[in-house]
DNA sequence: AAATAATAGTTTGATTATCAAACTATTTAT
DNA sequence: ATAAATAGTTTGATAATCAAACTATTATTT
């Protein structure tokens, strides 16, 4: 009983351990694989803001601004360079002239499906051989993840 | 057996979209809980660097600079920071005096000490509900990513 | 309808993070 | 003993970030 214990411990140690650096790999990982490509004149930062600008379609500055936890200055400076490297392009609003929508440019797009596919292969990689069981129980661990930060965000 | 099909693919999609965000917002939430608590003047990035000297005890400033892909210089003041708060202390290796071997002053421990029990109290409730074998599984997606870390950085 | 307030995004000025290259001190090799 | 190599720091330049002031536009008040 005391031996079982000790060793969920050690499991819970391990998967906290493995969790912490395994993030800034992937991210490092995920900019030196994109500059290989095409898109060689894309940082990580920049990699992460096309994705939510492809992700949430025609949002505003402020809506992004506030998703990625950004301040506006911060983010029109961040525009500003994907705009002139051509991934994204900005949509003055017709109803609110003072609203600007953000829109990836077919280039974007093109880079925004690599970083997805990328990410897909990672998840493919990481769940192989998994059964549907073990999927769903990995689902449920990241909504638990989820629920997480929720709770202490809201505290 | 092509609903199965577009169910695991579904599955694939949602883990991968899942996986993108919740790290960012991991980061975001330890830096403010860290700093509701007795560290206010610690950020991220240098919660980051404790916990890297923490984990590897008395390392040289070269091999914790390699380890966290910062340059030499850039470490160098980050460490001036940490040491001017109170949080790391440099050791002259008695050795070798071009080496400094980094460690963490008792200060220092309790950031890590509170900061490894964050991530923990994080993996328990990732993790809430699962049995042995569950949590084996979860290991060895890890372990999955790890190798394929491992594959794209050594191609 | 005119004046005022509110809002969206940009610009500005200051601060901080980062890097590569030059530099200093020390150790190793010739 | 001298030259080469190594560990860490300093320097100078560049890029990222923020808060506050600013501009243009829309909504509200009177």
């Amino acid at each position: 009983m005391n031996a079982t214990s000790d060793e969920i411990k050690a499991d819970y140690n391990f998967i906290s351990d493995a969790l912490i650096d395994i993030y800034d790999q992937i991210m490092r990982i995920e900019e030196s694989e994109i500059r290989k490509s095409r898109f060689k004149d894309i940082t990580a930062k920049e990699l992460h803001l096309v994705h939510t600008i492809g992700l949430h379609d025609r949002k505003t500055t402020s809506e992004v601004a506030r998703i990625l936890r950004l301040s506006k200055g911060t983010l029109t400076a961040n525009l500003n360079n994907l705009e002139r490297k051509g991934y994204i392009t900005r949509i003055t609003n017709l109803q609110d002239r003072r609203i600007i929508n953000l829109a990836l440019t077919s280039k974007g797009r093109l880079l925004y499906r690599a970083h997805y596919a990328f990410h897909r292969k990672l998840v493919e990689q990481c769940l192989k051989g998994f059964g549907g069981a073990d999927i769903k129980k990995m689902k449920q661990a990241l909504l638990n993840v989820e629920d997480f930060i929720g709770e202490v965000s809201s505290k």
